[in-house]
DNA sequence: CTGAAAGCGCTAACAA
DNA sequence: TTGTTAGCGCTTTCAG
């Protein structure tokens, strides 16, 4: 077997217990037992029992990140964010993600998850999915992302400003046929993009022009979601002269459709997204940025806070959104209306 | 504290061995006894204490996979693929990120994970970074991705083939001056992307033309790389009337400097990619699609493979890759010529 | 087929 | 300050 604390203490002169407060830099140590057992430890290339530890504390030493989805490019940038901080505490990182409940198990892959972490992230989740609502009767300690829930610490962004700052300037380019690609078709205020539902309508609102139920149909956040949806908006006798999806994926799906019809976006079609993808950039497609790796920082930094100190009060940080303008959504009003106009592609 | 098998045990009148045994589905236990230990547990909401099990067993019941860079697109490919067989498994998954030596540890942090997890699953790193190397002593199971050690299962892709063939294909497209975004300036034969060297030089070769020293370019596997590569080509004073980059990535950032320069990807420059992501399709993006999800899911079963028998020989497993034509690439090369002669952009 | 008992490797009281 | 002594919760011989 592998060398443990009681060879290093034997080699060291010193009890396990001594070994044991010596490797943790336990300040009341003799300076020269410190010594004698850091060296043994090195000497013999020791590496402490996870297992043993977490079982003799309680503490697991690690953490998990639940999310419904792996494959998002916010995801992957929370990660990162998510990561740094993290490493920066020792703590290890868990990935599971929800869904797939395909094969029931007897005990759900969060409860048993639950207790081998000292806590939790939530990313982007219905808040009253019932596994996460199980989650919170767990007391286990919890920092989610985009929804909220007594009990834990939560990071949200500006959504309803970001949304109603790009149909703000969707309409300003003087459009007035605004689709919008939008996500689930769930209606629940406790759904991620709710707020920015508010938003559009807040925006629709002050410029005094209600959108069309037609104008809006739902995306599924997905690339291929996203083209299906600006397939149908092409579909419609008045096509929309601009587009809002909420999502920069869901986007690049649009633009998709678009070159699929012959249409250029920014040149035919306006077009904005949200999230702020670095890809987007390659695409000249306007978006609003979202600072998601500093999401993932602040939502594990809020979890860390958490495990320290469980009863402390509920945290809840607004992080900002900022819209970015890219050739996608300089098409005028009226040269998207002329050339939809004269009638509607591959109907 | 939390409900313990022995709590379970009591209830059900029978011993700790047998409750043990009776929920972990033991053949060889009364049904009657499994019964009462099963509902027992249900009741009180049993779940079993990882850590304990783990110290015990000296299994770990989690796999770490160890990548050099969360934020690229392949990787979140893979995970989806590695996450998914992982799960049938009933195996947690650990994420660690390498790099970042900045705050060195006395035990480095693999080491650690080493003593936590069952296996490691290692992707797309030099085979013989020390890191690794270091791993590869400690008999762990490992199976990696795009290298290969002794000792070790891995997964392969058919880069040569990938690569020439991506080549060919501009080649056949009459084109005389290919530019070629590769990664990192490193030349080793450890190194993830060698076989993509080989691949074009193969090409090339066929062809009976050696490309010019000053039409390869690093991109760094990064956006912004592909970017600055596709900048440095464009100010040459022949500039290339194709281009293939070694990761769709990097042809990104080579679009993105493409239409700075008021350039069109396909129509003035033909462009080739690598990667196959679902976003090249947005962007018309000619590339060779790699199977990455696929590529986790298989090294993800090696590495089962592999726990499950720790002796068994080294297996290697190539996937293959396919050649994706879009309109990124159909530029002609007189065409290209003829735009690009009239005078490089911005000296 | 079941139960008693001895650990797995470490930490945390407690005493010295 | 250091060592002794109990566990942490589970698995696993080994008897019965």
């Amino acid at each position: 077997m592998s060398v443990t604390l009681k060879d290093v203490a034997q080699i060291a002169g010193v009890s396990t217990a001594s070994a044991s407060r010596a490797l943790r830099g336990f300040e009341t140590v003799d300076p020269l037992i410190r010594e004698r057992v850091m060296r043994a430890a090195q000497r013999l290339g020791y590496v402490g029992s996870h297992a043993a530890a977490a079982l003799a504390t309680g503490r697991a030493g690690s953490v998990a990140i639940i999310t419904p989805f792996l494959d998002r490019l916010a995801f992957q940038r929370m990660l990162t964010g998510v990561h740094r901080v993290l490493q920066g505490a020792r703590l290890d990182l868990l990935v599971h993600c929800t869904g797939d409940p395909s094969d029931p198990h007897p005990v759900p892959p969060h409860r048993r998850l639950a207790r081998r972490v000292d806590g939790f992230i939530v990313l982007s989740l219905v808040a009253d999915s019932p596994d996460i609502a199980d989650l919170l009767h767990l007391d286990v300690p919890v920092a989610m992302f985009g929804a909220h829930a007594y009990g834990t610490s939560s990071v949200h962004i500006d959504d309803r400003g970001g949304a109603a700052g790009a149909v703000d300037h969707l309409i300003a380019g003087g459009h007035r046929r605004i689709g919008v690609i939008y996500g689930r078709e769930v209606d629940n205020p406790a759904v991620l993009e709710h707020d920015r539902h508010c938003g559009i309508r807040d925006a629709f609102g002050r410029a005094g022009m209600p959108p069309a139920a037609e104008l809006l149909v739902p995306g599924d956040f997905t690339m291929a979601g996203g083209a299906r949806a600006m397939t149908r908006l092409l579909e419609l006798d008045e096509p929309p002269t601009a587009v809002f999806a909420f999502s920069d994926e869901m986007a690049y799906g649009a633009i998709q459709a678009l070159r699929a019809n012959g249409l250029h976006p920014g040149a035919d079609v306006a077009l904005v997204g949200y999230d702020g993808h670095d890809l987007s950039a390659a695409l000249e497609l306007s978006t609003v940025s979202v600072p998601f790796e500093e999401i993932g920082a602040t939502v594990a930094r809020q979890l860390l806070d958490r495990i320290q100190e469980p009863g402390m009060p509920d945290v809840r940080e607004i992080l900002p959104t900022q819209f970015v303008s890219r050739f996608s959504s300089q098409a005028l009003a009226d040269r998207g209306a002329a050339r939809l106009g004269g009638g509607a592609p591959s109907s």
